[in-house]
DNA sequence: TTCCAGGCAATAC
DNA sequence: GTATTGCATGGA
C-alpha cells in the first residue's frame, strides 16, 4: 500500500525536497542577521547576535535595511565573522546611515572596515550605494541595482530578497559548489541557470528564499569547505533514494 | 607558511 | 563570449 507521504514524496521535486531536508537538519536560519538585535542563537559561528529565527518582520527601520545593504558590500569573497567586525566599527563611528556615511571622510569609513579587506574597494563601494540609497524613493528593480558599479548578480540579489523582501533567489559559491556535487549542474552553468532551476521549482515566496538560501550556507559550512570530501553530504542519499 | 572566505570589475584571449 | 587576475584581511 502507498501511504499519502510517499505519494507526496514522489511528487516532490528534487529542490522542493532539499529545502525541507535542510530546515528538518538546521531549523530556521534568522537571516539576515543584524547587529542591533539582541541576541538569540550564540551558537551561530562568528555571530554575536542578530539572527532571527522564525521571525521575517526584518528589516523593521531604514537603517536595519542600510545595515544589510552594506553586509551585502562587505562580505563580497569575505567570511561572516570580518563583517561583523566592520560593521561594529562602522556604527561606533557613526556611520550606519545613508547620510552620515556620505558626509564623513572617506579614509575613516576605509580604517572602519578595514578587517573586511579590499577596504579600497569596498569604501568606494559603500559611498557609492549610500548616495544612491539616500536619494531612492521606491524600492529598485534588480536591474536597477545591478547596475550600480560594485553591485553584481549575486549582491543585487540579496538586496532585493534581504533588504528589500522581494523574491530573487541568491546564487553563491556555496549553492554552486553543492548543486554540482550532487549533479544538479554542470561544471560550467552560469548564474542565471543556476537561478531558474531554483525558482522554477520552488513557491516564488520571500520567506522560503531568505531560508534556503541561509539554509544552503550553513549546509555548504558543514561538508563543502574547499578541499573537504563532498562524499559525506547526506543530500546524496537523500537523492538516490 | 599557505590557503581560504556568503564577489566584482578590468583585462586578456 | 569566456578565462584570468587583482583586490586584502584575519582565521584555520
Amino acid at each position: 500500500m502507498i501511504s499519502l507521504i510517499d505519494n507526496i514524496s514522489k511528487k516532490m521535486n528534487t529542490i522542493e525536497k532539499i529545502y525541507k531536508k535542510l530546515l528538518e537538519i538546521y531549523g530556521p536560519q534568522g537571516w539576515w542577521p543584524l547587529i542591533e538585535i539582541n541576541g538569540t542563537n550564540p551558537t551561530k559561528t562568528g555571530s554575536i547576535n542578530g539572527y532571527h529565527q522564525n521571525d521575517y518582520s526584518y528589516p523593521r527601520t531604514k537603517n536595519q535595511q542600510f545595515e544589510i545593504i552594506l553586509g551585502v558590500i562587505l562580505t563580497q569573497n569575505t567570511s561572516w565573522p570580518q563583517v561583523e567586525i566592520a560593521l561594529k566599527n562602522l556604527k561606533k563611528n557613526s556611520l550606519l546611515s545613508p547620510k552620515k556615511i556620505t558626509e564623513k571622510n572617506i579614509n575613516l569609513i576605509k580604517k572602519s572596515i578595514k578587517p573586511a579587506g579590499y577596504y579600497n574597494q569596498k569604501s568606494e563601494r559603500i559611498i557609492t550605494v549610500s548616495k544612491y540609497f539616500k536619494s531612492l524613493k521606491k524600492t529598485p528593480s534588480r536591474d536597477e541595482i545591478l547596475s550600480i558599479k560594485g553591485i553584481g548578480p549575486e549582491s543585487a540579489d540579496s538586496i532585493m530578497l534581504y533588504a528589500f523582501k522581494i523574491p530573487e533567489f541568491i546564487i553563491d559559491a556555496y549553492t554552486k559548489r553543492i548543486m554540482k556535487a550532487l549533479g544538479l549542474i554542470s561544471e560550467n552553468a552560469k548564474y542565471d541557470k543556476i537561478k531558474e532551476i531554483f525558482e522554477r521549482s520552488i513557491k516564488k515566496d520571500t520567506k522560503i528564499y531568505q531560508e534556503y538560501h541561509a539554509l544552503l550556507v550553513e549546509h555548504a559550512k558543514h561538508y563543502y569547505k574547499k578541499g573537504s570530501d563532498f562524499k559525506k553530504d547526506p543530500l546524496l542519499k537523500l537523492l538516490t533514494s
